[in-house]
DNA sequence: CTGAAAGCGCTAACAC
DNA sequence: GTGTTAGCGCTTTCAG
């Protein structure tokens, strides 16, 4: 009933526990007949090396630790999906561990992460406080950041351009003809995202000539309900708007489910862009024109990142830049 | 910048390893001056105790392995919620494991586990063939099955009751006074529950006296846009539908788009009625009428059973079901 | 090519 | 109360 250990396989083999160690790390070095012999033995009893052994050895528990702040989001699921694979890929098990936007929670995850010794951290979790970083740094455990960066510590990141990004949006709809547009955004205070997009949205704006919508923005947080909220002081305020670019397919959503609610055609009188390109984007009712991430990829090269800090002691690029791109769907209409 | 081990505490605060030792597992036996001479090395140090090590006495990872079919879902991004809270209380970590529904790789994430010890397994992976069962078994690892459940094998589960879900689902259709109601079901060979659910319907329908809509039922395997197919082949073989079953939220939304691309009014002409009560039922265009399964909670269950079984060596209740609740939105009205 | 033995960091008897 | 020591299962010199 107990696990089988090398000294099993050593006996039934009627070999040496080095013998067998060999055969799992450097199989040519040893006979062929021996070869056969524990190979056998190690089939027979389902035998495992043990990691805790292993790990004692080298130090390495060959897993990667994910940060994330919302596992109810297609955004950090897709990224999930992409850091599984290349996790695959260099053979890293991956623990995933959701905040739910909770600071001691957070806090705990990091010390489970320094008892457990992963080799590496993937911190996906919006804004980088001086005292997480103080703790991540703490651990000696390398660390890179997903969508989020930072301005005072020398981390390697890899995020898009927040800025053009949302200068791309709001360009084209002004393309389309709109003049009104309103922005409903992420907090300034409290997410990466936020500053950037809304200084593309009004930088937009302004080489339009349109200085005057710059103030025509609300905030939400994160969730749909929040956006529905935003949505109608935006538009209470403002009901001269004609279109208006949300920093997240999510708060697209809710601005369309609360036009759709006071009988606002969309796109036939306003037009909504979102951002993030989410697998819903596509499935909601009208399908979202949007900003898409390379979401998969993001999470996929700071996999890699990360295995290359972990490896070699750096990178070769500390902020490393992935393209965007619009997609033009059916959530947009000419003015 | 190596990390610091025992000795470097029992040094700093010049006393033995073992005195180290105690004030990390039972404080009280040290006298007090040396505990707080040891404690304060130990935050000197930044001292962890290494997880490796420990894992090597008392053969526990403190891990539990969750096995999910698709993490781009949010059915189960709320299992894993309701885990991870679970694991919290009882001070387990949580390796979340995405097989993209591929076998080769849930086999591997097995022998993952198995390396790395996982003290149980979570199965959250639709039918438990005999090949994984093997596997299963032979690591000799505590596993739950969640959402679905063997008939050929004694494993501890826990889900919901899904006949008589469906029933409650295509009763409430027929008690609004529809006569004609399709389906849109899982295929029945590689699905746990897709044959219990259209017994549900089947039987409800029975009891109405309204047999001749029994074979009224395409199939959809998972995603919105084969939803999407079967409803176009469901609508064109039975024009008379005035109301759907879905088996999953998913699909009702590729219904009702479907349905929506075709001019043709939810709930006006069509009602439709989902399952599971996903985050996005409340967000779609019309909010879903649908079956709410207890998401979160059937994953903090499987977690507690797990514990209790990997503790105890064995369960109360081997096979346990959650209730559900049929929760009334847009998307269904009266005929 | 193969075996003996040291040691990774920690816990748990076992002495004192 | 506290220190010494024997492992936990494995890899890796070091001999032979």
């Amino acid at each position: 009933m107990i696990k089988s250990t090398i000294r099993d396989v050593a006996r039934m083999a009627q070999v040496s526990i080095s013998t067998v160690s060999r055969v799992m790390n450097t199989p040519d070095s040893v006979a062929e007949s021996k070869r056969n012999r524990v190979l056998e033995a190690i089939e027979k009893l389902q035998y495992q090396p043990n990691s805790f052994a292993r790990g004692l050895i080298y130090k390495k528990s060959f897993t990667l630790g994910l940060l994330i702040p919302d596992i109810e989001n297609f955004y950090y699921t897709g990224i999930i999906r992409g850091m599984q694979d290349a996790c695959i890929k260099f053979g890293y098990s991956l623990m995933i561990c959701n905040t739910d936007r909770d600071k001691d929670r957070l806090l705990s995850y990091i010390d489970t992460f320094h008892e457990k010794q992963v080799d590496g951290i993937v911190f996906a979790s919006d804004v980088l406080y001086p005292e997480y970083y103080e703790k991540l740094v703490r651990t000696k455990i390398p660390v890179v950041l997903l969508s989020t960066h930072s301005d005072e510590y020398d981390i390697p990141c890899v995020e898009i351009d927040d800025e053009a990004a949302a200068y791309d949006a709001v360009k084209f709809l002004i393309e389309l003809g709109h003049r009104e547009i309103g922005m409903i955004g992420f907090n300034h205070d409290n997410s990466i995202s936020g500053p950037p997009r809304y200084e593309g949205f009004a930088r937009a704006l302004t080489e339009a000539g349109l200085e005057r919508n710059v103030g025509k923005i609300r905030f939400a947080t994160h969730r749909f309900e929040h956006a529905y909220d935003a949505a109608h002081e935006l538009f209470t305020d403002y009901p001269e708007l004609t279109a208006v670019f949300c920093v997240a397919d999510e708060f697209a959503m809710g601005v369309i489910s609360y036009l759709k609610d006071r009988n606002v055609l969309v796109p036939g009188q306003v037009s909504v862009v979102g951002f993030d390109n989410l697998r819903m984007a596509n499935m909601f009712i009208p399908k979202l024109t949007t900003i898409a991430q390379p979401i998969y990829e993001l999470g996929y090269r700071a996999a890699e990142k990360l295995h290359e800090l972990a490896t070699t002691g750096n990178v070769s690029v500390l902020r490393e830049r992935m393209a965007h791109k619009l997609i033009v769907r059916e959530s947009s209409r000419e003015k």
